[in-house]
DNA sequence: GTGAAAGCGCTAACAG
DNA sequence: CTGTTAGCGCTTTCAC
């Protein structure tokens, strides 16, 4: 009894209202909870729907009623407490206007990217996304969704964009490294792209602006594993330094143990400071010090950005307001 | 030129067609690379789709071609690691079947678990969760959607799960803990539950075959803060405790921390055993030793779950080859 | 209160 | 190679 049966064919609404003896509209009436149907019509129905094992195609339903929106988050690294962040701030931000998010971990591949992007692009209503592809590559792989860039500029108009402005914050971690006697800062700037970062060009103004050379960077791949392997040889390459700026805080945390093992002591031989501001800095010993982002904010801007592509596509806000500003965050490692 | 105006109206295959000159069904084939068609004829029809700004309708081609899996991903915290580790664990099995993932963080939250159930419920093809809420009103909510559960058992025939044992890990771990010397061992469990966790349970069975007490418990909320206020209450209740297990990693490393700051040595003055095998227990000082899981597995089991349910409705595989068992990893924190 | 008709936007099957 | 005809499963008019 009440055993659905083994039938491969979807139950649609059609043998619901047949087994109920009713129309298709009374079913829908019924499962809707639309006022208009008599209450032992109702239940009589919703007993018929339940045996049947029926349930209504949000295809089917998707396309008459219009509504639900899913957007699509393309990151490249779930696993990068930073994305991780901006994961959950993003999901938190589009639930609250009960907006479905489907993820996509790129895996740092670009070809996987382009595949996210193309795939994701086709059943979603928009994107929010960290890409390393080029600006004309997603837009055509995208096709006429709407596309919040994370941390990256633009310049089509059916991309928006929220910005990471750290240079403020940048030049007052140089300020403090210069005023705790350092005067050679290197840099474990991020690894694989044809340029330097943002932040490297942060550090590098801050530093020209006290009299002080920028060029002892070194490459890290975007992990703890990363910022230890890097370190040795930052160090190795210019033996001065005694200062690291880090693009990240997870590779912070590998130069943090690197230093550890090359036996230097933070902050003391070595100063330490990242950027992001994760909750992982906070753990580590000694604390990270850090350019610290709201992270939160990022996600909240991302969605709010989305809202608006969506309501007038081509007309995304001008950019001010969808800044996000690091702030110096002192703990021990600076 | 070019622009594609503002009308508000959603543009459908039939004003490419027009727009074209051509069939519905000739746009269809241009846009969907079906072959039987005419090279001219095709450019004609794509340049019309730009033009118009023109974008399938997920819905149309999802009722039409019944193709597409998605499945909806439910946890407690995505910044909780360990759900970030299911979480990308899954994303990464599902992406490989070409399936997609909506997740939703419930926030810790029953009422929410609940809404994202109905909710997500309604949008998927099957659910994928790790769920609070007692197995009937998970049933309720999902309406014969395909039902996964991690780390949970399960009555329903609708629903899989994925089980976590950790019965033979702990044991060792009682046991080396017992050859360390230590007599008086307690736990930090997790908390706001009605009854005390299966792991304290394989805690209390392995101290009960040692002739040891298992009575010192203390509940701890589920993060870092939560093991980091946890641990001075129950050595405070128990002051001759010298070991501790907890019920995840996350508890364990604020129990370090607790332990840090209540100048206890560990593992000298305090042994730590922590459980899931994150991550983050190799970058604590000192690296935290715990119950290792394959989250990895997990999601991949989780997956494949799915899909015979999805394949078969009401015809989950028999228990034993859905289980990830703990191993002991003996890093210095025990 | 309930049913009949029409159509959401698309593609599969068949004509031509 | 291209067009016509039928639906996919559901909800919205509008009659009754």
């Amino acid at each position: 009894m009440g055993s659905s049966g083994t039938s491969r064919r979807r139950v649609t609404i059609h043998d619901v209202a047949r087994s109920a003896g009713v129309s298709r509209q009374t079913v829908s009436r019924a499962l809707n909870d639309k006022g208009e149907i008599q209450g032992t019509t109702k239940q009589r129905v919703l007993d018929a729907a339940r045996e049947l094992g029926y349930r209504p195609s949000r295809f089917a339903r998707g396309l008459v009623r219009q509504d639900t929106v899913t957007v699509g988050l393309v990151i490249p690294d779930l696993l990068n407490p930073f994305f991780t962040e901006v994961a959950a701030a993003a999901l938190e931000a589009a639930g609250e206007r009960g907006w479905h998010v489907v993820v996509h971990d790129t895996s740092d591949s670009p070809e996987k990217e382009r595949t996210a992007l193309r795939v994701v692009g086709s059943q979603v209503d928009a994107v929010i996304g960290y890409f390393s592809s080029p600006e004309d590559e997603i837009d055509r792989d995208t096709r006429g969704v709407p596309v919040v860039l994370v941390g990256r500029e633009h310049r089509a108009t059916r991309f928006g964009s929220i910005r990471i402005d750290g240079a403020e914050a940048i030049d007052r971690a140089v300020a403090h490294l210069v005023a705790r006697g350092h005067r050679s800062i290197g840099m474990l700037d991020h690894q694989g792209r044809p340029e330097p970062s943002d932040r490297h060009g942060w550090f590098a103004a801050a530093a020209a602006a006290r009299g002080l050379d920028a060029s002892a960077v070194a490459g890290a791949p975007q992990s703890v594993e990363g910022g230890e392997a890097a370190l040795p040889r930052l160090l190795a390459a210019y033996p001065d330094v005694t200062a690291v700026l880090t693009f990240n805080d997870v590779i912070a945390v590998g130069a943090l143990r690197a230093a550890r093992r090359l036996g230097r002591r933070v902050p003391e031989d070595l100063a330490v400071v990242g950027f992001d501001g994760l909750r992982l800095g906070d753990l580590v010993e000694p604390a990270l010090s850090t350019v610290s982002l709201d992270i939160g904010r990022l996600g909240a801007l991302a969605v709010e950005e989305v809202a608006r592509l969506l309501a007038a596509p081509g007309d995304p806000v001008a950019g001010a307001r969808l800044v996000v500003h690091g702030s110096l965050l002192l703990r021990d490692s600076a």
